[in-house]
DNA sequence: ATCACTGTATTAACAAGATAATACAATCGT
DNA sequence: ACGATTGTATTATCTTGTTAATACAGTGAT
């Protein structure tokens, strides 16, 4: 699984890691029954504290979002259906009008904002996870 | 001033005061020479202390963006045009990567989010204050 | 010169987050 | 049944953020 923590903005790592993953489940990429990595696993692979992945996965199982075996692993719950396509399409329209607001702010024009986006879309994928 | 503080994602308040010191300094709302509020004023205004609003403006001045006389108060710095373009670069630069990433997260290519965000910017002012 | 207002500094105390080391308990494949 | 793997729990320690109470120092209007 792959996240990205960061000790920047004072987010706390366990939040971070929830947050993270409750993203991937609404989003489709992590369908109910799916098993995320051992506590041991992830925390090796964040270089993070094991307590650390735990605090956040038990916060994940209060709310619902996975279900924990103790000696089996940590599974998605079932009944979390991902957010429908609309609802996607809702978030991102949302974001865009922040993005809209914030450049007009800057008297940056949609079509400089339009080529800052293709510049910076070029090797995103080499910069995130 | 206004300021909108949180203690609910972790974030320090004084960061978030930096923060939002920054934007308000960058997009031009406060102009060089602009006395910032009092830290006991402020401190109030928020419900923090004064010495987390202290370390704030400490924070700020350190970067360059505001001076502080003791004794008179804390101003923008003049001569932060230059430096708050390029602020205003980073932080459009950041909006934009997280703009990308939900878009990619949902399996929208960059050609198809910025026929949406055309799509969204006609007649955009019409829908903003 | 005085006085209110400003920033600055110090010290103490507390809470939260994170790490570390360790132990225990349940599960699963063999 | 065994052993590796899994989650869970405990205790201690460190760091950071925040509050609190004070005191000090420079500024500026009067």
């Amino acid at each position: 699984m792959q996240l990205r923590i960061t000790d920047q903005d004072g987010v706390p790592i366990y939040v971070q890691v929830v947050r993270q993953i409750k993203y991937l489940v609404s989003s489709g990429r992590l369908a109910p029954g799916a098993q995320l990595p051992p506590v041991r696993k992830l925390a090796e692979q964040l270089l993070i504290n094991p307590n650390t992945v735990a605090r956040a996965y038990r916060e994940l199982e209060s709310e619902g979002l996975v279900i924990s075996r103790q000696g089996a692993g940590v599974f998605v719950a079932d009944g979390v259906s991902p957010l429908a396509r609309r609802e996607q399409q809702r978030l991102l329209a949302e974001r865009i009008d922040v993005l809209l607001t914030e450049a007009r702010h800057m008297k940056v024009d949609v079509e400089a904002l339009i080529e800052m986006i293709r510049r910076r879309s070029e090797g995103f994928d080499s910069r995130t996870s």
